[in-house]
DNA sequence: ACACAATTGCGAATTATTCGCAATTGTGTT
DNA sequence: AACACAATTGCGAATAATTCGCAATTGTGT
């Protein structure tokens, strides 16, 4: 959270009250979050101005996105993790990211989204 | 593409025209390529279709999707491999894969998804 | 060639996402 | 604490993405 705040304002972004408030629904739900689902948890702000905020959040890595079945799904990006989700149910699950990537292929900054699918013990 | 005919048939599932066309375009095609454009470069066969047959391709890991800038991008799971994808003028490359996960918190057939993005040595 | 379930094409319906623009609100400065 | 101004919001409308229902068509095994 502190971390968000910081990179948003090194970025010269405002801390705006949707934005904050997006904030605080991610810090506190620890899966993935669509933004029609963050939209109904929060009152008064505009579906429009969540996808804002998201699509801002993203591009600086404040938070990270990824598909679960078909939709997209956001989470802050603070404490690096990856999920597996069961093909059946769709339980989802953290798993903790040991990945690093310095340098590949002339590119740098590098930052990685994984997303793992498999089908859990009840399911299998 | 032989292989995708074969987990088609073997999950029961008919090779029609528009799938066998899908394939052909993601066969030729090496970088991913979103749905709207396969119906761009295949005449005469339905958009729905092409919708429908990605999500059984998706279902079976016929193809991996993943997102690439807010679209959602498809190609043939045969030769694994990610990509990484420069954030300023959004070139994507492939990047080989050498990562297999047996087992992770309870859950079994374990497939993957990473995608890599950055900046690339002109952006940079 | 036949039979039948699976699949398609079509148009319409949903759902997701973005846009334009006037009104409002953070933030740095007096 | 009030000011000034650009950044941001809310709203409603527009676009884009994706799915649906259903009659017509098409693969596939016999």
């Amino acid at each position: 959270m502190e971390e968000a705040i910081k990179k948003l304002k090194e970025a010269n972004y405002k801390l705006t009250k949707p934005r904050l408030a997006v904030l605080r629904i991610l810090e506190k739900k620890h899966t993935p979050i669509s933004a029609r689902e963050l939209y109904k948890k929060i009152n008064s702000i505009d579906l429009a101005s969540v996808y804002r905020a998201l699509n801002l959040f993203e591009s600086l890595h404040i938070v990270n996105a990824e598909i679960i079945r078909a939709e997209k799904m956001y989470c802050l990006a603070a404490d690096l993790h990856h999920h597996i989700i069961c093909e059946k149910c769709h339980l989802v699950e953290k798993v903790e990211c040991h990945h690093s990537f310095n340098k590949i292929k002339n590119f740098t900054n590098i930052h990685h989204r994984l997303t793992l699918t498999g089908l859990c013990d009840k399911c299998h």
